[in-house]
DNA sequence: GTCTATATATCGATAGAC
DNA sequence: GTCTATCGATATATAGAC
């Protein structure tokens, strides 16, 4: 590992200095992410302690702050590898695809996904229920072109006699709330199912439940 | 947290004509709930400030705490106050009802709600997402019995075969998700729409295409 | 009952030793 | 680069005058 250069005077008011890291350091990081995403879910960001979030990744406080700087600036890091993997999502809806089979793959990763990260999408929640203070631009910019340019397929899809009508953009709000209901209220799923957590049986019905109303609202099935 | 005891009536002589005793303080703490479910909404219970609560009713901070004792306190009764209009919807959903105009009244009413009250559907998103510290016992009792009591209502429709099967519990789930995201997620809807705030016919377009899979899906409408 | 002025606690952030 | 010890800011809650 080569020594980093010394910071100049130059950029004496902007800490910390951007480096080649470490391998300790990318280990530290990873892990604060890891640790920040299960407590900005659990407490919301005014909630969350950085005490908390280093307890949690065996790191000091101060560490912690070296790192990121602002308890915000690890939020937004945390935020941004969230909307990652979010955008990654719905690659199954092409021109080419077959409807019923693209819808079918996309509802399957969304669920999935509340399975296995429930964590972010609360996190992801938590950031739109307060108005989207850092995501305002997210939302107006990639988001809104990511939605106009799968609407065009659908719309395509109409066009082609493939599909029946459908506010396609609508059709993406009300995918999402239905498979993310299965990480972001997964207490109140649970609750009334009469479990502890929930079973990987429960999520398959909850895909099963949303492809069959998607596919016959868009008379795909039936 | 025990609340002061209402004043006694004056008995003795005879008082000015006043208003009845609490008058005041009802309007006081209805004004306070008001301005706690916007709070509460906005910033989460941690990032509320009982200032911001009591500035935008009109009170000084000091009586808040005098009407309501501590800020979880104040937050509890908001929840109870919520969550009375929750239970209340969804009676349309009746065994002599006729199937299909029962959910479409029910998926009404629940945007509606999403429109007239957002503050109050992000209150209790929130309360959900954080792992529902104040309202456990409620899930697990309250709101899974009124569940248990509605999935019997559908139960008996599947089998007298007016609708086709369907996982009566899930279909909630995703009716909850798909009408309340337009009030909880109402930022990022609007910002994909392209809109500054969502509109009469965003919730029109929001109901149609929420009854409409749900109709289908459950095997009653095509 | 109402309100100002203040006590007490907590947390984010950092100075400075190593 | 790492970590301990601590500061300063901010918030809840209340004491006490009116």
């Amino acid at each position: 590992m080569s020594r980093p250069p010394a910071p100049s005077p130059a950029a004496a008011g902007c800490p910390p200095p951007r480096r080649p890291p470490g391998a300790k350091r990318l280990a530290n990081e990873a892990r604060i992410l890891k640790a920040a995403e299960e407590v900005f879910a659990t407490a919301g960001f005014a909630g969350a302690r950085t005490a908390a979030i280093a307890r949690r990744a065996g790191v000091p406080k101060a560490n912690l702050h070296y790192y990121f700087g602002t308890k915000e600036a690890l939020y937004r890091r945390l935020l941004e590898t969230i909307l990652e993997v979010w955008l990654a999502m719905g690659d199954s809806i092409r021109p080419e695809a077959d409807p019923a089979h693209a819808f079918a793959a996309y509802i399957a990763a969304k669920v999935e996904h509340s399975r296995r990260r429930p964590y972010a999408s609360k996190v992801f929640a938590n950031e739109m229920l307060h108005g989207a203070p850092q995501l305002r631009g997210y939302l107006r910019r990639e988001l809104r072109r990511w939605v106009a340019a799968k609407a065009k397929v659908i719309e395509g899809w109409v066009a082609a006699g493939r599909m029946a009508p459908v506010e396609a953009r609508h059709l993406f709000f009300v995918i999402w709330a239905m498979t993310q209901t299965y990480a972001d209220f997964d207490v109140q799923v649970a609750a009334v199912l009469g479990r502890k957590r929930l079973a990987a049986r429960d999520y398959q019905a909850a895909a099963a439940l949303i492809t069959r109303l998607v596919l016959r609202g868009a008379g795909l099935k039936g």
